[in-house]
RNA sequence: GGCGGCGUAGCCAAGUGGCCAAGGCGACGGUCUGCAAAACCGUUAUUCCCCGGUUCGAAUCCGGGCGCCGCCUCCA
């Protein structure tokens, strides 16, 4: 099946055809590491790491990389506040971020360079550039060329003229043009510093990524991927002067992912309205947070809130419950062969056939809103499904039960949710719910222990009694063939209103 | 100012020329149940921000409004 991807540059969705027919060389901008991530960083995390997972499962060998900033402006000045070395500051929040994509799920990138850990290949990059007349050295510093390279402006659609009348040279820069940027910085006194040609000095940001892409990838890679905010500056800067040292094209495919908004505001540090990926794993269910990162299409704007979330978790929830209940129709449909009714037949077929919707949706520039809805689909038709079969046992639902279950754990592994084995997601969510509200199971167990023999003796009205006292505390009970089962209620919109969050 | 995006049910969200406008959350009615819950079934947008136009036919294309947002400086 063909992929079809929306390229930034040209603006227009393409046939995805990599340069070897089975690789996918890939290369997304990781993080600057001197501070928490928030959900947005989380968000652009799990897109890509959907786009991998998904074209792997197309059969493609997928190489990754995602790089670690570890060494910039932002680092050394946050470093100099807290009075620890820059090294220190990027070593400790690249920790926190491997745990924090741990906690979600987001498979570890093949490698995960770190700028400082690759400054030969900058160092040999800008050799290059100042050899073929692309860039400059000024005191201690080189510049890139800007003038040098007229396909300048091409992938973020800016006019050249017009970003040259905003710009301004900065007081201690010796650009030649205002538009030029920097490959390499002269250190100030106290900075950190590697030896180079032109003195002591550190890179540039955008100059890491191209010599780190092109070191594990070569000159052309297939997609790089990052969030929108980086086609201007950062990535018109880095295909230039990678195409300016190579003369070759330098990425195939751009993909850029919307932003996180909150209240319609783009979530940013400056405005203070960010929330950490780690608050909100405190609240929710990593996969639930996946759902609710996926359930838009990755370059549309994506509005935070508590109440979304939630929402996502009782969708999650639903998901689980389905694959419990499959489970135990499965072993109850028996050997009887009873024909199937035409709608059972239906459901069926809707379950055998949702891997395929689901990757077409997929193939539509990774639509995984809508994919999500072929995955529902596929859910409400296994829960027909299993209810059948437990009133009216038929081995003939054998193979569409089995094959549902596959169906949606398959395509849920490409979008990294339900992979955990329902029963324990059910009792451990239970379990967390009611930990969180200082109680034990011990007495819920005990209560449902009273109302029993309270039903069995016919007493109605201090069976809900019961029931209605522990509804109050938020837990529900189910009455079922093999006895009464408890689950914390669902968080509505409504009991969420005012919730953990301003 | 330049460039770009968005406006679909109570909320979230697919769909970009033609079957009844996906799916989720919520709400309501039904089946089930002692009553419930869960699940299932049904209902919940004669209509897609507004006004014109093109077309046999438009949420979808064109023109004009209105509203919201982003980039143009570090930012996923």
């Amino acid at each position: 099946m063909t992929i079809r991807i929306y390229n930034s540059l040209g603006r227009t969705k393409e046939d995805f055809r990599p340069l070897d027919p089975n690789m996918v060389r890939m290369y997304v901008c990781g993080i600057t590491a001197y501070d928490r991530c928030h959900i947005g960083h989380a968000r652009s995390a799990v897109v890509f790491d959907v786009v991998v997972r998904h074209l792997r499962r197309q059969g493609y060998n997928v190489i990754f990389i995602r790089n670690f900033t570890d060494i910039d402006d932002k680092i050394i000045l946050r470093a100099r506040e807290e009075g620890v070395t820059t090294t220190k500051l990027a070593e400790r929040e690249i920790r926190h971020f491997t745990e924090d994509m741990d906690a979600l799920g987001v498979l570890p990138a093949d490698v995960e360079p770190r700028a400082t850990q690759h400054i030969p290949e900058i160092v040999s990059l800008i050799e290059t550039l100042i050899a073929s007349g692309h860039a400059y050295e000024a005191s201690g510093s080189v510049y890139f060329s800007v003038r040098s390279f007229p396909a300048y402006g091409a992938l973020s659609g800016r006019n050249i003229e017009e970003l040259r009348s905003g710009a301004r040279i900065a007081p201690g820069e010796e650009k030649r043009d205002p538009l030029d940027f920097a490959l390499w910085k002269a250190s100030k006194p106290g900075e950190p510093e590697w030896e180079s040609p032109w003195g002591k000095g550190r890179p540039g940001w955008h100059i890491e990524c191209s010599a780190m892409a092109m070191k594990y990838l070569g000159p052309t890679i297939d997609i790089h991927g990052g969030g929108l905010d980086l086609i201007f500056p950062h990535h018109e800067n880095e295909k230039a002067q990678s195409e300016a040292a190579t003369g070759r094209p330098f990425v195939r495919y751009w993909m850029h992912n919307g932003f996180v908004t909150i209240r319609g505001e783009k979530m940013s540090k400056s405005l203070g309205n960010f929330v950490t990926i780690r608050e909100i794993l405190s609240a929710h269910h990593p996969e639930a947070i996946r759902l609710f990162l996926l359930s838009k299409h990755y370059r549309s704007p994506l509005d935070y809130s508590e109440e979304l979330l939630a929402e996502s978790e009782a969708a999650l929830e639903r998901c689980y419950a389905a694959l419990a209940d499959a489970k135990k129709a499965l072993s109850s449909c028996g050997e009887r062969d009873r024909p199937l009714t035409d709608d059972l037949n239906e459901a069926a077929s809707v379950v055998e056939s949702i891997k395929e919707r689901f990757d077409l949706a997929m193939a539509d520039d990774f639509n995984t809103a809508s994919a999500i809805g072929h995955l529902f689909e596929g859910v409400r038709a296994l829960n027909r499904l299993s209810q059948s079969a437990v009133k009216a046992p038929s081995r003939r639902y054998h193979r569409p039960l089995t094959a549902g279950v596959a169906a949606i754990r398959e395509i849920a592994g490409t979008l990294g949710i339900l992979s955990q084995d329902p029963e324990t997601f059910l009792r451990r969510k239970n379990l967390d719910a009611i930990a969180r509200l200082g109680m034990d199971e011990a007495g819920i167990l005990a209560a449902i222990e009273r109302r029993a023999s309270a039903r069995a003796a016919r007493d109605w009205t201090t069976a809900d009694t019961v029931r209605s006292e522990l509804e109050r505390m938020g837990i529900l009970l189910q009455d079922g063939p093999e006895g009464t089962t408890w689950t914390m209620k669902r968080q509505t919109q409504a009991e969420t209103q005012g919730g953990q969050r301003p």
